[in-house]
Formats: C-alpha cells, sequence, structure tokens
DNA sequence: TCTGGGGTCCTAGGACCC
DNA sequence: TCTGGGGTCCTAGGACCC
C-alpha cells in the first residue's frame, strides 16, 4: 500500500496524531477503576503537574502549577496522583507510534516527541480522510488503550490548528478534525486565540496582542515583512506561510540524531557537600553517555552547569546557574573517559558553603561514531573500551537500572530525586508486571 | 519548606581573513 | 570632512516546543 521509495514525498495534507493527556492514560490502562475520574502525572521530584485529565482540570488545576500549592483541592476532590514512570511511557509510546506506522507507513511517521506523531498522509485520496483518521484512531484506542485526537491539514501549523479544535470537542468532532477547504481553515483559525498557535510563546503572544492581533485569522492575514519584523525574522514568515496553507516545515527525516544530549535533574534535597555534587553529575555522565551510544554518536564539547540557591541574603528563591566547559581533545561515548572531564569542571565549580539545587551535564559537537577524528596525542578508546561500554548497556537494559554502575555515582543517592507515587512499570519489569486477580 | 527535563532553531555581534 | 567591502566562523542569548 504504500510506496517504498528513499526519497520522503511531501503529502498535500499531513496530519498530527496526538495522546489525549499522555501520561495520566497510560497510568489509567492500568488502573481502569480511574476511568472518568480525575488524574494528574507530578514532574521528577514531584515538582509539579505536567500531566492532567479533562476532569481534573475541570477542578481549576493548572498544569505546570506546583504540586504543593494544588495539593488542598486534589485532596478535597480525591484526585489520583502519580509521580512519573517514565519506564512506562516510553514503552506505550512505542506502541502507539508503532500503530501509526503500520497504517501510514514507517517513513510517513515523524515522531515528534513522546506523545505526539506527525503523519505524511501520502495516497490517501482527499475524499477519505477523515475516516482514515478515525480509522486510526479508534485502532489505536484499541490495541494500546491510549486515546488519540488527529488534526488533518495542508500544512504542520494548520494541523496543530485542527488538532486543539478536535480535542476541545472531543465528543462533536469524534476527536478528527480535517481542515482541507479555504473556508474550514478560516473558520478554525477564527476560532483561536493567536496565543494558542504552535510557535507563538507567551512574549510573542503579548506582543501580537498588543498590536491588536488576537486571533490566528488576524496574524493569517499580516504580511511576511511584518512578520519578518516583529517574530524573530524567518520564524515568524514561516508561520505566517503555514497559516496561509503553504507547507514550510517539511517532514523530518526519523533517522536524525540528536545534536545535544543534556540529563539534568533537581536534587530531592539541597545538597552541599562536594561529595554528592560530584556523584550526581557522575550518574547524569553515565546516562548521557548511555544516550550518547544508542545513537551511535561520540561528543566532542562536554558542559557542567549547577544551580545554587543561596538566599541567605535575601531571603528569596533566587536560584543561579554556573557553567563551564571542556573541549575533548577526541570526542568520546566511553563513560569513564567523559567523567574524567566532568568531575575536574564539578570541583571547579563548586564551592563550599553554597546550596546546590540541580546540576547537569550537556554534551554537544556530536560526531558518528564511526568517522571519530583521532587526535595525534590520544588514542581512540580501545576496542575493549567500547565492548565494556556494550556490556554495560546490556547488563543495565535487561536487568534493571544501574545494576552496574561507576562507583564515583555513588551507592547510597542521598540526593536523588523522590517519586513517591510511582506505579510498578508494568510494561517493562518482569517483576512488576500487572497482577490479574 | 515547596515550581521538571529535555530539546530545537534563529539572530546579533565580535573576531578574523583577504 | 573623511575611515572599504565582503565573507566565514563562533558564541551567547532569546524564543519556542512538549
Amino acid at each position: 500500500m504504500v510506496k517504498d521509495d528513499n526519497q520522503i514525498k511531501e503529502a498535500r495534507f499531513k496530519a498530527i496524531v496526538d495522546c489525549n493527556s499522555f501520561y495520566c492514560s497510560c497510568e489509567r490502562v492500568f488502573r481502569p477503576d480511574l476511568m472518568n475520574k480525575p488524574v494528574v502525572v507530578l514532574s521528577n521530584n514531584d515538582g509539579c503537574i505536567i500531566s492532567q485529565t479533562d476532569e481534573a482540570k475541570s477542578l481549576g488545576l493548572k498544569m505546570t502549577g506546583p504540586y504543593y500549592q494544588a495539593k488542598p483541592l486534589i485532596e478535597k476532590h480525591n484526585v489520583a496522583v502519580f509521580s512519573s514512570n517514565y519506564n512506562l511511557y516510553g514503552d506505550m509510546s512505542q506502541r502507539v507510534m508503532q500503530t501509526l506506522k503500520i497504517f501510514a507507513g514507517e517513513k510517513n511517521v515523524e515522531v515528534y516527541s513522546v506523545d505526539e506523531s506527525f503523519l505524511n498522509l501520502i495516497q490517501v485520496p482527499d475524499a477519505q480522510l477523515f475516516e482514515f483518521c478515525l480509522t486510526i484512531k479508534k485502532t489505536v484506542e484499541q490495541w494500546t488503550g491510549v486515546a488519540v485526537s488527529i488534526g488533518t491539514g495542508p500544512t504542520k501549523v494548520l494541523c496543530k490548528v485542527a488538532n486543539r479544535l478536535s480535542k476541545k470537542d472531543k465528543k462533536g468532532t469524534n476527536g478528527v478534525v480535517v481542515l482541507d477547504t479555504e473556508e474550514k481553515i478560516r473558520e478554525a483559525l477564527l476560532q483561536t486565540p493567536v496565543g494558542d498557535l504552535w510557535g507563538v510563546g507567551r512574549r510573542y503572544d503579548i506582543k501580537l496582542q498588543q498590536q491588536g492581533l488576537h486571533t490566528a485569522w488576524d496574524l493569517r492575514n499580516m504580511n511576511e515583512e511584518w512578520g519578518r519584523k516583529n517574530l524573530g525574522g524567518v520564524v515568524g514568515v514561516r508561520l505566517i506561510r503555514e497559516l496561509k496553507g503553504q507547507s514550510c516545515l517539511e517532514m523530518k527525516d526519523p533517522l536524525e540524531v540528536k545534536k545535544m544530549i543534556a540529563t539534568t535533574r533537581m536534587f530531592g534535597r539541597q545538597v552541599t557537600e562536594l561529595k554528592y555534587l560530584r556523584e550526581a553529575v557522575a550518574t547524569y555522565t553515565a546516562r548521557a553517555a548511555e544516550k550518547l551510544r544508542r545513537q551511535h554518536c561520540c561528543a566532542k564539547t562536554m558542559q557542567v552547569f549547577v544551580v545554587v540557591n543561596d538566599y541567605a541574603s535575601t531571603y528569596k528563591y533566587n536560584p543561579e546557574t554556573f557553567a563551564l566547559h571542556s573541549i575533548l581533545p577526541t570526542a568520546t561515548s566511553v563513560t569513564h573517559e567523559l567523567m574524567q572531564y566532568a568531575l575536574p569542571l564539578v570541583e571547579k565549580l563548586y564551592k563550599k558553603g553554597s546550596r546546590y539545587l540541580k546540576a547537569g551535564i550537556i554534551l554537544s559537537d556530536l560526531v558518528p561514531q564511526s568517522c571519530i577524528q583521532s587526535n595525534l596525542f590520544n588514542d581512540i578508546a580501545t576496542n575493549t573500551d567500547q565492548s565494556l561500554m556494550e556490556t554495560i548497556d546490556n547488563i543495565n537494559c535487561s536487568m534493571r537500572d544501574d545494576a552496574v554502575k561507576f562507583v564515583s555515582s555513588g551507592l547510597t543517592r542521598h540526593w536523588k530525586m523522590r517519586q513517591e507515587l510511582r506505579s510498578s512499570r508494568f510494561t517493562s519489569r518482569w517483576n512488576e508486571l500487572k497482577e490479574v486477580t
């Protein structure tokens, strides 16, 4: 059904498939008793709400609002609360995406985030767009238990507009909105506040409002030069064109690799000792190195940063970031080599008496493993190192997190984040399988 | 007491070169 | 009164996304 062609062809219509309240939906799959009940999922460290169901939303809970502020409301209405369980969500995400690939063809699915994919609707006759999307929606729900909403249009921005409308009125639209005529597009844009557009954040929203532009339709009717001047150069031009139905944001090759890899975390409690700061950064380095190896890349630049909260003088929450970077003599993905550069940076950053809230490592300047430029004075990672890394990755992947780890990452991990309300990893750990009684 | 973790793209401006 | 022109590369920072 789908043509096997190396070139990604741009279809006349695209779609975006977006999982409804994704993290909450995943939790509900294993807790059917929570169907139609309010559910929220918290960020790492149980800091704030990052996913909520419609029921929770209608109670007035705010997305990305701090958990402690929402707590009274949550308790009053008996809202189910979960810490985030990324093993579960990652696995459920793959199942959803697999299903989409069966329908649209592997090459026509661009996985945009853990819960969203763009589809290139090639070879779907215009008259059947709605039916096609509805079938996808029903199948995903049947096979994975996760409900999705689908928006279809000639450009990615218009798909997003359609998707928003399909979510706003799930019953009326069946969760599918197709913008395939000028009239429907106009109607949709008139109903979309300009600040809800994909590509318009808080700053631009304020700016647009000040200029008297309130709906997406208002923005669509501005000329491109105005967009270039006022909305970040070519970014603004593209946005206006996409609103007019001229596709500027092409489908991306799914095989593209990341350009930077970061691992950063808030600490479960404030850290003041160098020892723990080192452990944390060593742990993040190991994690980042794993991500690096998974995409078969090596990094040439490494940045370490810490966030301190020295409010002793001001009595205010006033986080400040300090960063240092190193350029490695040779790009590498070997954990202990990366640590060898990361740890001295931590030591340089550390100030006695400071209170640390967060730390992180960013690897950039990534190059494919196959074409590492070797440095005259350094051997590239020996084969032994490479196979050691492979072995560790295999064990950690099949057994459990960090079955094998480096001593520098610490054994007690006092600084680890809180995840008091995490559900089981039903789909990725044998010993956490759901039991049916 | 207490507010996530990862990414992308773009621009402006400085350094440097011929 | 007047101080070239054009190009590249790099970095910091801003804006956005989920």
